[in-house]
DNA sequence: CGTATTTTTTACATTTTCTTTACAAATGTA
DNA sequence: TACATTTGTAAAGAAAATGTAAAAAATACG
């Protein structure tokens, strides 16, 4: 979804209307009233913000943006007239990812929307997860346990990110078959208990955090502490 | 999981003990060097700081959080005096997600808490039923009384999770049986006996929740306040 | 194609849970 | 009260679930 404040109807319209036509899903704000409440509602993968706004301006808006945690890493494109202003704005390091100069044409928007997207997903936040000592780095599938680096195999791996991701919840060996083997999977459910051990084994210390839930099935524990 | 730092004994506790009424797990820091050690074992939901602490003080563990990308996204709500720092506080946007002006009530508090979770988008899908100071938590099948986790097996667990489900219905041992054991079990009925009387140690104080319809079978007794 | 690695199966040891049993205690009834 | 019936409870044996090592099968890789 991309959001785009511009208080002009046409070129909001215009500019909706060709993301959607490119396979965006696009949604036009006339304020900034009405855009930081849907804003509250539901995070964008793009902003355009146009910097002639009547009411609270663009530079405002995308200053609010950058201080606020749960706002500050959608990407924004600033949009305005080609003027001094515009290339006082481009001078001024204000935050924003990238800039279209009215008049603006529908490819080039369209194309400086994908490269940011493309730039800003090429370098994903931190895709790291951890639990009580253990440290999963899903974009280099690296696992640590209390810093130390250990090898796991693609099972092993897909078992212990499927607990770390949903720690206290307890899966059953059947949830597990059909999460990471597939529900077209007809082996037996104790494969899941030889798993579980020796990824216990190579977890070290941390392999107690591993806890059989008798009856039931396998969860992370919540916490570890003594 | 919600982390309290706050250096006065009293409050740590009203608060810590609060929550836990409340539904949340709680654990309270009397300074920055504990709550950062636990926080390394276990990242909690939320965290409540107070500002003014001896040493490193509120708004500069809130600065080390929010540089941390393992802590960036715990929302955090500040708690202080309702003074002249506390306006300075909220003037600058030091990112917290808000803000507990004391002296605050226990409920302003939750519903704050609960206010940020939601916002946040951390509040857990519950699959929790409470019933007269017991608690299941079925995706976690943790059992809590007055909120003390209890073990049960497998078995004891299916026979609470029934009557919870069903307070104040009479089941009769061969329902119990049916709906449990499944229908095509050949057991004594007497086994039910064994498993109420089990439950009812393992409860405690809500044992006798658990009544004998004499000749009819058991059910669970509709809220008992006394 | 052969080798190394990973996955699955198997078998048995161990642990935990479940059921039965026996007797004590409580309840209902005449 | 006396009697029959039902329920409470502890303990022992039976059954089921899990831990674990090692062999067999499947898969990946050069």
């Amino acid at each position: 979804m991309i959001y785009c404040v511009e208080d002009d109807h046409s070129i909001r319209e215009l500019i909706t209307y060709t993301l959607k036509i490119s396979g965006f899903d696009a949604k036009g704000f006339e304020n900034a009233t009405v855009f930081f409440n849907a804003l509250e509602k539901s995070i964008p993968e793009l902003i355009i913000l146009d910097i002639m706004l009547e009411g609270k301006d663009g530079l405002q808006i995308l200053k609010e943006l950058k201080e606020d945690n749960r706002y500050k890493d959608i990407p924004v494109i600033m949009a305005t007239a080609r003027t001094s202003e515009f290339d006082k704005v481009i001078g001024l390091d204000s935050g924003a990812d990238d800039y279209l100069a009215k008049p603006f044409g529908m490819m080039e928007m369209v194309s400086r929307v994908k490269a940011v997207l493309r730039r800003s997903g090429k370098e994903p936040a931190d895709q790291t997860i951890r639990y009580s000592g253990i440290e999963i780095d899903k974009s280099r599938y690296i696992v640590k346990v209390e810093n130390q680096q250990i090898d796991l195999t693609p099972k092993e791996y897909d078992l212990l990110l499927c607990l770390v991701e949903n720690p206290g919840i307890v899966f059953s060996r059947e949830q597990l078959l059909d999460k990471i083997w597939g529900l077209d999977y007809l082996g037996e459910s104790r494969t899941i208990d030889v798993h579980i051990n020796t990824l216990r084994n190579k977890l070290g210390s941390c392999g107690k955090s591993i806890v059989t839930m008798h009856g039931v099935g396998y969860y992370l524990k919540e916490e570890n502490n003594g």
